[in-house]
DNA sequence: ACGGCCTACTGTACCGGTACAGAGACCCGA
DNA sequence: TCGGGTCTCTGTACCGGTACAGTAGGCCGT
């Protein structure tokens, strides 16, 4: 059942026939339409798309590329509202969005062996094997949430700028015992001396780096924790770590919103009330934060737009690609703002 | 930069080239190695995708079907979690996941067009254009929270034994006024007439039916209220639709956990206390029904499991294909049990 | 010395489309 | 009457792989 099937059956060329489909100005209306009767008669659905896709080179696909494992990436409602955002901007682009997983998953490597017309790199290790084949494939790539490279565009959020007013709202509080908590699936668990702080992940990075910048200068020295990972059970962990200790915190800056749950849990469970004796910032402003008790007070993020900004970038990307034009690598960093709510407090 | 230039650089034959990424076996070690070297040094990745895609009849994706709106579907924890399961299921399996939407993207059907060996259905509209596509194509297909077909697989979960046994237990507290709130996009908004219910939706069918089949032989005759969506404004309004009549429910059986946040929140600023003056059954028991304040009674399905069950499925189904067997058309359903917790109280 | 069986590699015919140049037919103005 | 433009339709040459049926040589037993 090929387009030579609906040739022979109508007596034109299969040549006729592919425009029939895909170039309708190029034959006449009446013949068209007995073509398309034809191929319905048939049963016959359309050019197949794998064909088309070795013919044209393109397939109407692109990929996303997470480190993380899907599943975990898949209960941050901070990360699938925006890859809600960006499937939502990519559809009228005629682009579907396929998820590659970068776990080692035996002799397939979907980022080596899926056909597709570019990727979103998003929050991932940039020394990764999967990474590396998207590279080497040449696939017109946009980096979310990804340290910036030269000739590639990025969209960011500006992390940095977000954690230094958290840290200022805290500062300018008066607080000087403050708990840094980190997150992330690798490296060490558990608390970190100061000055051998190694973290993974750009947004890590970049939100300590934007606390330190606050507090450095306040002359505060902050303790620093890290959890394994964002469920509620990891930031509990995590949370006690800062709040058992002789020497506890009376504010902590947390590395996303999931972290902040966890701590404002630890703190109920441990009769710590917030923000009387412990004030606590979260990261990202995600739709549950303003419903958490006390309201947490955050650092907002805009993960609809960053979804936008990407998938236009992206769109642009393989449309350049199409036509051989250079891609406009451009290095989008989009705002951040701090949203006081309530469990923050003077000291 | 195709297998042919490899062969051509190295002085041996394409196929051999081909047979160095595809079967090792097929050659010896020694010349394989050189192959592999010469193909590196030439900064080749390995065969084109779309080109083994066409001659093998096999990508190595299958596609997610949803209807509703892909930045709606991403927003609910529920969903998503599902989705997770299913992606990080099907990775040892090698298949990738694509997201099909069925919005009208102007000229480009995602169901039509894009390459792929097989397909989830999630809680479709039977009678979208979408899934006709992916019928017509005779893809692999498992259908999920979707009325059972016969011939394809399913895999469903028994929201009507759920829906029951939360209404049973509404009833054996004594209610006799209860409340019932259903949601979704399409179709009327407000309250509803009970002889004259529609519902679009299996899942929702499902669990009106599961109510009615407790409450009807009770003798309780419900007030039926429908929302537009499953966003926190629209549950909010729906429950007002219920909570400010003079014959105010004493009990209300949401559609959804998402729903039943929406009655707590409308009950906290009507001044409604919960369970002293209303009880509330949400269903599904996302991660937050246990955070929720106070703490929902819900009826739980395991959307993980569902997950693994669908990706299975479908594997199953895609392998089937390959070898020309026939599939095993099996409907699998899930069990779902009622998780009392804080919500609900004797009237 | 010879048939038979591995192992390692090769040649050809596809997979199902699209791009592009070209060939008639037809209409128009000069 | 004829040149040139437009509108339809056609023929051929790809796109970059894989399947499958060879073929050549080496090794074995007899």
């Amino acid at each position: 059942m090929t387009l030579q099937t609906i040739a022979d059956r109508v007596g034109v060329s299969r040549m006729t026939v592919s425009n029939a489909f895909s170039k309708p100005d190029q034959l006449s209306a009446a013949l068209r339409a007995r073509i398309l009767a034809a191929a319905d008669e048939l049963g016959y659905v359309g050019p197949d798309p794998a064909a088309r896709a070795l013919a044209t080179g393109s397939t109407g696909a692109v990929g996303v590329l997470l480190t993380t494992s899907l599943r975990y990436a898949f209960t941050d409602l901070v990360a699938t509202s925006f890859f809600g955002s960006i499937a939502e901007q990519l559809a009228p682009t005629g682009l579907s969005l396929t998820l590659l997983t970068s776990s080692d998953s035996g002799p397939i490597i979907p980022a080596r062996d899926v056909a597709m017309d570019g990727a979103l790199v998003f929050s991932c290790d940039p020394t990764s094997e999967a990474l590396g084949y998207l590279v080497r494939r040449r696939l017109p790539l946009v980096y979310v949430d990804q340290s910036p490279v030269e000739g590639v565009p990025c969209v960011n959020v500006d992390d940095r700028a977000g954690a230094r007013a958290a840290a200022e709202h805290i500062v300018a509080l008066g607080h000087r015992r403050v708990g840094l908590l980190m997150s992330g699936a690798h490296g060490p668990h558990g608390m970190i001396d100061t000055d051998d702080i190694k973290v993974d992940g750009y947004a890590s990075r970049q939100r300590l780096l934007g606390w330190l910048d606050a507090l450095e200068p306040a002359g505060v020295e902050p303790l620093v924790a890290r959890q394994g990972g964002d469920d509620l059970e990891q930031a509990r962990w995590g949370a006690r770590l800062l709040l058992e200790r002789p020497d506890r915190p009376t504010a902590v800056l947390c590395f996303s919103d999931a972290v902040a749950y966890g701590v404002l849990q630890a703190a109920g469970e441990l009769g710590i009330s917030v923000p009387g004796e412990l004030s606590v910032v979260g990261f990202d402003d995600g739709p549950l934060a303003a419903q958490a008790w006390p309201a947490l007070t955050t650092v907002r993020q805009d993960v609809v737009e960053k979804g936008r900004a990407a998938a236009a970038a992206l769109a642009a990307a393989v449309a350049a690609a199409r036509t051989g034009e250079p891609v406009a690598a451009t290095h989008l960093v989009l705002p951040t703002e701090l949203i006081v709510r309530k469990s923050t407090a003077a000291v």
